[in-house]
DNA sequence: GCCAACGTTGGC
DNA sequence: GCCAACGTTGGC
């Protein structure tokens, strides 16, 4: 395993468990979202992702949760981990991932919140994009897009504020992507 | 630092 | 299985 990098670390003291891997043990069956919705019954098979992590300082517990997309790109082989996802709705979504395919990768809790560049999400950097598209920038469009029935109407990043790890329809991502050669709206 | 939104816990 | 209390996320 790579360095330390941690994405969206945030320790919960009841239930710690893990944080990745085996839901196995789970006791209690989590009484909310263990699948409810989510993949239960026929998975809808995204392939395109956003990714949320906090590229400023911030200590949790002692351990400084900072990693932004700059972090990813200074590891070797610009290749890291992804933990600290503890929601299992957003635990269930990276088991749906497949290597190769492509997510966002989006700065929150920061100056200036919004995606930043694209990785892999076998955490792979692929690139900046060539503007940061700024959360409130793409609040607009998907204002916008619910009024008129744009791509980005039911973008998760506003209809599941605080989901972490989120599915793109290739609409979605499609749309986002050509945003960097727009100018700032 | 505030606090709204919302996920999680746990008693019943 | 409901739901109030509690804790966290994350924009502002």
């Amino acid at each position: 395993m790579p360095p330390k990098t941690r994405a969206r670390v945030s320790k919960r003291t009841a239930n710690s468990d893990d944080a990745g891997e085996k839901v196995g043990g789970k006791r209690k069956a989590a009484a909310s979202e263990s699948g409810k919705t989510e993949e239960r019954s026929e998975p809808p098979q995204y392939c395109h992702w956003l990714m949320k992590s906090e590229p400023e300082s911030r200590f949790e517990n002692g351990i400084d949760v900072k990693f932004g997309i700059e972090d990813l790109k200074a590891l070797p082989d610009q290749t890291g981990c992804w933990d600290g996802v503890r929601n299992y709705q957003a635990r269930n979504f990276m088991r749906q991932m497949k290597n190769e395919q492509l997510a966002f990768f989006y700065h929150s809790n920061c100056k200036e919140p919004g995606i930043a560049g694209v990785m892999k999400v076998d955490v792979q950097y692929q690139r900046m994009l060539k503007r940061f598209l700024p959360l409130s920038e793409l609040k607009k469009y998907h204002l916008q897009h619910r009024a008129t029935g744009g791509p980005l109407k039911d973008m998760a990043l506003f209809t599941r504020a605080r989901l972490s790890v989120q599915p793109l329809t290739t609409e979605e991502f499609d749309f986002v992507l050509s945003l960097e050669d727009e100018e700032p709206l």
